[in-house]
DNA sequence: TGAATTTGACCGCG
DNA sequence: CGCGGTCAAATTCA
């Protein structure tokens, strides 16, 4: 389709979000198209357009997520319902969320409980710094686990009411795993930086892509990244790590652009995903490492961009 | 002193 | 009714 079929009443931002797709689409299919052994013996290309993938995957949701993104009736601003296949939710799901965006709060404790919000589940050796500022807000004791479920919110819920949560939990201790589930999306408009796709050297074999967050983690590099963002007084949960960021005046140092609002979901996608890394299969979950490109013709069968250009384009 | 974490209480959901 | 998610007062930290 054509940016230039779009009725001129159609908003702007509406129109940049379409192209966006039209333009990721080909680049998909293009990688469908590929034979095993091509995908293997040009990874550069393959990962190249893996790129381009994710970087109109950011633009998109960048645009459908700002606030003035209003057209869509059941995409919250404040949520990550503007991708509209984040966990497969439907619209009656959307219209739950609507709800969680704005709970009844009328005493302690009483709240609406986010159900079937936007949830993205990955295990991971060591949590990989996200790039966002995470506050802790609660520990508990789960069942049959061996270790407490922490849980974080967005430190901008107050000032930006960004609705990001994530949940860390040790899944096993030698080596160990970390289940990170991350439920809502960024809508802070800091930490604004453009993650960069980068691959991980340190071992030759694997091929997964890691986002590089460098830019504004510099400092981070020290210690281990994926708490950054977190400050822990106890180690008892994580006892490798023991970095402290502070974040309170420090968050002016990442650079303005709209990728933010979707960095973390990318990078969920294309993270330190490799043999090790596990998505959960209840939740709508693409891979970039090389071995898991069926994942992208999953996006495709499933219909994924069609049910985005339903959402989105122009009837 | 402000911000982050801790922790017990509260509540929704299955 | 128990589990899990969230709230918020108290505590800790820089």
């Amino acid at each position: 389709m054509e940016s230039s079929s779009w009725p001129l009443s159609l908003p702007s931002n509406r129109i940049k979000a379409i192209q966006e797709l039209s333009q990721g689409q080909p680049l998909i299919k293009k990688l469908r198209d590929m034979k095993p052994e091509e995908i293997e013996s040009d990874l550069t290309s393959v990962d190249g357009v893996v790129g381009q993938i994710l970087g109109m995957f950011d633009n998109t949701l960048s645009i459908l997520s700002s606030p003035s993104f209003t057209e869509v009736p059941y995409v919250p601003t404040g949520d990550m319902q503007s991708s509209g296949s984040w966990d497969g939710q439907t619209s009656e799901d959307r219209d739950e969320t609507v709800k969680i965006a704005a709970p009844v709060k009328t005493k302690r404790g009483c709240y609406k409980r986010r159900k079937n919000s936007n949830t993205y589940t990955k295990v991971v050796h060591t949590p990989i710094d996200d790039g966002y500022a995470w506050r802790k807000y609660g520990q508990k004791p789960i069942l049959n686990a061996k270790h407490h479920r922490n849980y974080y919110r967005c430190t901008h819920k107050v000032d930006q009411g960004c609705q990001a949560t994530k949940q860390v939990q040790m899944t096993e201790d030698n080596p160990p795993k970390y289940k990170i589930t991350y439920t809502g999306h960024h809508t802070c408009k800091d930490l604004l930086r453009s993650p960069q796709i980068i691959f991980d050297s340190s071992d030759p074999s694997d091929t997964s892509i890691i986002l590089d967050f460098e830019k504004g983690f510099a400092e981070n590099k020290q210690g281990d990244p994926c708490l950054s963002s977190m400050r822990h007084k106890r180690k008892e949960d994580f006892p490798s790590l023991g970095l402290k960021k502070h974040q309170t005046s420090s968050y002016n140092r990442y650079s303005s652009t709209q990728v933010s609002q979707v960095s973390e979901p990318v990078s969920m996608m294309s993270s330190g995903i490799d043999h090790e890394d596990v998505i959960s299969p209840d939740v709508y979950s693409s891979t970039c490492s090389t071995r898991g490109y069926d994942g992208i013709d999953d996006l495709i069968d499933k219909n994924v961009f069609s049910d985005w250009f339903e959402l989105y384009a122009p009837s």
